[in-house]
DNA sequence: CTCTTGCAAATGTCCTAACAAATGTTGACA
DNA sequence: TGTCAACATTTGTTAGGACATTTGCAAGAG
């Protein structure tokens, strides 16, 4: 049974459960903790680190959680099979594009205040004559379109401008500004361009658009963002890890 | 403030965590505790159950991570709004058209052994020599086909018949078969169908496809499938609820 | 040799106790 | 009247201890 390094710094104003998780976390992903491998036991850990087992648990917990660790009552903890390593999470193609190192430019190709839509009002939870502020944007990855994106904002962001959007993503911008999406539910699905999308994206004849609608709502339960995007099916997927309980 | 009744049994071997839990979920889903009502604070609700407040506050933390509480700290907790209290899940149309009482039928296109396929030996982390069990099935709903269904299982299901499948789901019939798959990694794009699908699926000419293709895995890390699904893109579309953290 | 019992080790549950940090409110003071 | 500081309230973190439950293993009984 491998010891694992860990220092903590009971000065920092990060929780010393989260101190410890995020350092095991380390430990497995870097391979120091190979899958299968028996894990210290709580006692052991606590005694070593001096900290209460308490919170040495819960850092356990929190990996348990991500499906790193697997404890057994009466055995002990190890360290799970790799595949099971990912929490249920969404990213798209873009996210992995810029993680390989492309970078995508966004361009606002409109931004009106006070748009009256019903069915962005009824997804936002709204009256349906509110007025609201309605964003499109395409987004270009290498000079190639790849998305169209027209979004609505409840009319406390009327005051926004394309010079807020130039650098930031609209999510950096919601959160600027006190609006923080913490939910979304998306709807992920495929249909014919219109002749406009066809344009913009620069589609041929009968090629197909990837589509996602988006309802995103603060933990109060504020709805906080309505989104139709569309996307050149070429450039973009959807990746999901779902688990089953 | 409303008052929960709730009792708790301390001789029964369910925890006394788990206990309360269950029943301030089921106050709340049962609407007697509304969205936005502030919840009763832990320190009153240990008083009030004679509990402490560590116990209180794991089932508390059950429930805000299934997003029916909101915590805010010196402020209090609150109930969630309505539309948060799903937690993260991929559902699709075909489910939801099952639970409204529609029952798609499922007919077997092609049940063939000992196919070898590159790339769904690579996507089953199986020698690219592998001989497969290639599975495609067409789903219809009210006699409109909706789905075009390729799946590659391993070796050790060589033995499965048509029959197998013919009233069962394929997880059912993979699960009685001692493969449990407990999670699985989606793709969902879009593409142009081929011929062969434009006819199976009675697609227009420049219908699009929607695409999902899936990686299951067993607790154990053991790919148990490999699929390649096709759907009618105004009969499918893909829910999914994402939590930010 | 096999089965059972008992023990040790590990995680699971529950408690008391204290202090820290964030938030909204109230009241004093300019 | 307006502003800011102190305070009460509430959740967040950490500690330390006691006992329960499950599991694996080894020693002893048959």
């Amino acid at each position: 049974m491998p010891e694992i390094a860990v220092t903590i710094d009971r000065a920092s104003p990060v929780p010393l459960y989260h101190q410890l998780a995020e350092q095991l976390t380390a430990a497995i992903d870097s391979g120091r903790l190979k899958p299968g491998d028996p894990f210290e036991n709580e006692l052991a850990l606590a005694d070593r680190l001096e900290l209460s087992r308490p919170t040495v648990r819960r850092a356990i917990a929190e990996l348990v959680g991500r499906g790193l660790l697997v404890r057994r009552r009466g055995v002990g903890t190890t360290v799970a099979s790799q595949v099971i390593h990912r929490r249920d999470e969404l990213t798209s193609l873009y996210d992995d594009m810029v993680r390989k190192g492309q970078k995508p430019r966004t361009t606002v190709v409109s931004l009106d205040t006070d748009v009256v839509d019903a069915v962005a009002s009824e997804a936002l939870g709204l009256p349906a004559d509110t007025p609201l502020v309605s964003l499109v944007r395409l987004r270009s990855v290498d000079d190639v379109p790849a998305a169209l994106m027209h979004n609505w904002l409840p009319p406390q962001f009327a005051d926004l401008t394309e010079g807020d959007l130039a650098d930031a993503s609209l999510y950096a911008v919601l959160r600027s500004r006190g609006a923080h999406p913490v939910i979304a539910h998306q709807t992920i699905g495929a249909r014919r361009p219109t002749a406009r999308e066809r344009k913009l994206l620069g589609l041929a004849a009968g090629d197909p658009l990837l589509t996602m609608s988006r309802r995103a709502y603060s933990a109060k339960g504020e709805a906080v963002e309505y989104g139709d995007h569309c996307y050149r099916y070429d450039q973009y997927a959807f990746d999901v890890t779902v688990h089953d309980r």
